[in-house]
DNA sequence: TCGGGTGCTCCGATC
DNA sequence: GAGCACCCGA
């Protein structure tokens, strides 16, 4: 292997990459190669005869794994790099949970758990309990066991806590700690483990076993780490127990980047490296290979702002660049159709791709604007975050049934595949077996194997019906070690039914709910091939053993495609885009309003402009809009305080409406006047929005008042098309009015008139 | 048991 | 605005 790839490296990245001993931190600014550092360092170990098999390289994303892999894969070739133990914190500790899971009683096909399951079953639990669930919100509770086993509170140990009980009680919440153990327990007797329990398992096993730990301490001799300032207290442990025999313990991070503190992320953990390993050394990537020196010096300036740091000096040497644009919009529509209107004009003028231009959101919901304003002048744009391809419900209903093949006791797999496709299993009857299981201290699976001993309680019709679904699992199973997965799976997806149901179906969501198994099945055809070249287990149960912790990049077929890229700062981060668009920069979204009344959440907020603003190389434009619709309601707002934090000389306020290209035509996008204003109506209390149609407001002078309706007006209704007010209770927001549309149909309605600023 | 209408909630999101 | 859970009527 040839030693020439450090002469890529600058010099911090070298010292980096060959001080392979001792606890060592690197501290890696935005855009300062840190996955190159990483994965050289793990070639250079390789290179220097350390078995692959004694490297762990632990990332939080599959996507980063999988990127690392390839690179070491044509460094040190790809018989080598198989028996690394790379991959996420949840996949590697999962993995080691099948092997050593019976020591806490689990079984090796153990189910596990994703966000969804988790949430259903709590929300069994909670209807069992005949709880308030206006009180006891399901996700509030995931979140407070999640925050729990994260900082590895077990059940027991929550309900004597009295810091966590007490919080509990002033939430009017006395019973958490009850649910908590319900859950627990159901998730042991269904042989299944949440997300958490990985991690929260794994310290387990640690504390209790320490034959194991010190097995795998010998093992892993080098230990990597990716995004440090990322991992939660769990994963911490691990990290840190895992690494105490040898000390090689490499963690690559970057303070300035901690954006994940609502799911656990712990910023301490990289500013405290240096007082866990007094011996450490310390390597700083400090230039920026990625922006504009502009950008760099901008996004300097704003991160200095916060307190608690690892100070380092980013620098880049690279063109100076353009100043950072700042644009401001009347309203959200016309930020969107701004922004549009400027991809729009540099793509052209400046011959780029689609796919040089991002545009960067603080929350979900204000995609919808830039899809209209993009999809308007036949932009192409891709949304990121949206429902991932395992979230959808017709891939979740195959695989409950995948799962209750490989462990029939999962509860939630139950309860999805049990009345799917509809079978006359309702709701009432699956009360009542869920009722024997927490009598007779057992699992879903074993009342159904015994349905029936229970003639008092079910019916002769349900029974057979139960037994029906029962021998169909019964029947699938048999031959599930030894058939391959693709086999097992079409036979599954025929079997269940699942295929027939969506096959006769004929609208546009049924074809692509088909189209979607059959995209799964491909994947599985595809993992089934790559398994058997390698002569690993190409089962299903070797399948199912990871597609919980699959996301979804691994079935993304549009890489390469030619896209604007639409997503949250937060999805953003490890990724840059020549163009880069930041938007809604306003006091009502960014900074969160939910952060600003702790300075540490505001803290965090600003790293996460920080991510946001080093995503570009070549330009970053900020935006604002005065007025925007918050949940279908117009509010104004004011520019956010952020962008008082850039300093001012790098900003060009030049406004991007008053320019015109050949090839811009300002009359497709007119701004949205102030006459065509917009308003709800409110049938028995649901608000759903109307336009009033431009013509029929000329009558409104400006200077009246003009939330005021009258009779005669016209208005714009989705269902009903356009109608007239016939007759009108008021005159003001909240008003009752009879409208009659065009097929004489007349309907009362709630008039709510959204006040549009006029600016 | 099933479905359609209604009402509530909503920051970010890895595995 | 929109997704999702729930309720009520059939």
């Amino acid at each position: 292997m040839a030693i020439s790839y450090l002469n890529n490296l600058n010099e911090a990245q070298r010292q980096a990459v060959i001080n392979t001993d001792g606890p060592a931190l690197v501290i890696a600014g935005a855009g300062a190669g840190k996955t190159r550092v990483l994965t050289y360092r793990i070639a250079y170990l390789l290179q220097k005869g350390i078995s692959a098999g004694s490297i762990l390289a632990l990332t939080f994303t599959n996507k980063a794994a999988a990127e690392m892999k390839e690179r070491i894969a044509g460094i040190a070739g790809p018989e080598v790099s198989r028996f690394l133990w790379m991959g996420t914190f949840h996949s590697i500790f999962a993995r080691i949970l099948r092997k050593e899971g019976s020591r806490l009683g689990y079984k090796q096909n153990y189910t596990i758990y994703d966000t969804t399951d988790s949430k259903s079953l709590i929300r069994s639990i909670i209807k069992e309990l005949s709880l308030d669930d206006n009180i006891y919100k399901p996700g509030i509770i995931a979140s407070r066991i999640s925050a729990a086993k994260n900082n590895l509170i077990t059940s027991s140990m929550y309900a004597a806590d009295s810091s966590m009980t007490d919080y509990d009680k002033s939430a009017r919440m006395p019973l958490l700690s009850e649910i908590y153990r319900i859950y627990a327990s159901r998730c042991f007797k269904a042989n299944a483990m949440d997300f958490d329990d990985l991690l929260l398992n794994i310290n387990i096993l640690f504390r209790d076993f320490p034959e194991v730990l010190s097995a795998y301490q010998e093992r892993f001799k080098y230990i990597l780490v990716d995004e440090y300032q990322d991992t939660n207290y769990a994963q911490y442990l691990i990290v840190n127990k895992l690494a105490a025999v040898h000390h090689n313990l490499c963690v690559v991070g970057d303070d300035a980047q901690s954006i994940y503190s609502f799911r656990g992320a712990r910023i301490e953990n990289i500013l405290g490296f240096r007082n866990d390993y007094a011996d450490y050394r310390l390597f700083k990537l400090e230039q920026n290979y990625r922006s504009t020196q502009i950008i760099v010096n901008a996004a300097n300036e704003l991160i200095e702002k916060n307190s608690g740091q690892i100070r380092k000096k980013v620098f880049s040497n690279n063109e100076p660049g353009e100043k950072i644009c700042l644009f401001r919009s009347m309203t959200d529509i016309e930020e969107g159709i701004n922004i549009a209107s400027d991809i729009f004009d540099r793509r052209y003028s400046l011959k780029l791709k689609w796919s040089d231009f991002a545009i960067l959101y603080r929350t979900n919901a204000q995609s919808r604007i830039f899809e209209e304003t993009l999809r308007k002048k036949n932009i192409p744009y891709r949304i990121y975050g949206g429902l991932s391809f395992y979230d959808r419900k017709e891939i979740k209903d195959l695989l409950a049934y995948f799962r209750m093949i490989i462990n029939p006791e999962d509860e939630e797999a139950i309860k999805r595949s049990i009345n799917y496709p509809k079978r006359g299993i309702g709701d009432t009857t699956l009360a009542k077996i869920l009722e024997l299981t927490s009598m007779e201290d057992t699992s879903v699976w074993d009342i159904l194997c015994r349905i029936n001993n229970y003639p008092e309680k079910f019916n002769k019709g349900t029974a057979l019906k139960l037994a029906g679904y029962t021998e169909m699992i019964k029947a699938l199973s048999v031959n599930k070690d030894t058939t391959d997965a693709y086999a097992k799976a079409g036979e599954i997806a025929a079997a269940s039914g699942i295929v027939r149901e969506l096959r006769n179906g004929n609208l546009p969501e049924e074809i692509s709910r088909y189209e979607n198994i059959q995209e799964l099945l491909n994947a599985i055809k595809i993992f089934t091939e790559a398994a058997e070249t390698n002569g690993e287990p190409s089962n299903l149960e070797a399948y199912m053993a990871n597609v919980a912790l699959l996301t979804d990049q691994d079935t993304d077929t549009e890489k390469d495609s030619d896209k604007v890229t639409l997503m949250t700062m937060h999805s953003a981060k490890g990724l840059e885009f020549q163009y880069v668009y930041i938007v809604g920069m306003e006091d009502t979204l960014f900074p969160s309003p939910k952060s600003t009344g702790c300075s540490k959440d505001l803290e965090e907020e600003r790293r996460l402009f920080y991510v946001a603003l080093t995503r570009s190389k070549k330009h970053a434009t900020l935006s604002y809009a005065l007025n925007r619709y918050i949940w279908g309601n117009l509010e104004s707002s004011h520019p956010s305080r952020f962008l008082r934090e850039i300093n001012p000389e790098f900003i060009d306020n030049r406004q991007p409406a008053k320019k015109t290209g050949p090839s811009f035509k300002t009359d497709q996008f007119k701004p949205r006047p102030f006459r065509e204003e917009t308003f709800n109506y409110k049938p028995s209390s649901k608000l759903k929005k109307l336009t009033r149609t431009e013509n029929t407001v000329s009558s409104a002078n400006e200077s009246s008042d003009p939330s005021e309706f009258r009779e005669g007006d016209k208005v714009y209704h989705e269902r009903f098309g356009t109608g007239v007010i016939v007759s009108i209770e008021g005159n003001k927001p909240n008003t009752t009015a009879t409208v009659e549309f065009a097929n004489n149909n007349r309907k009362k309605l709630l008039l709510r008139f959204a006040k549009l600023n006029k600016v």
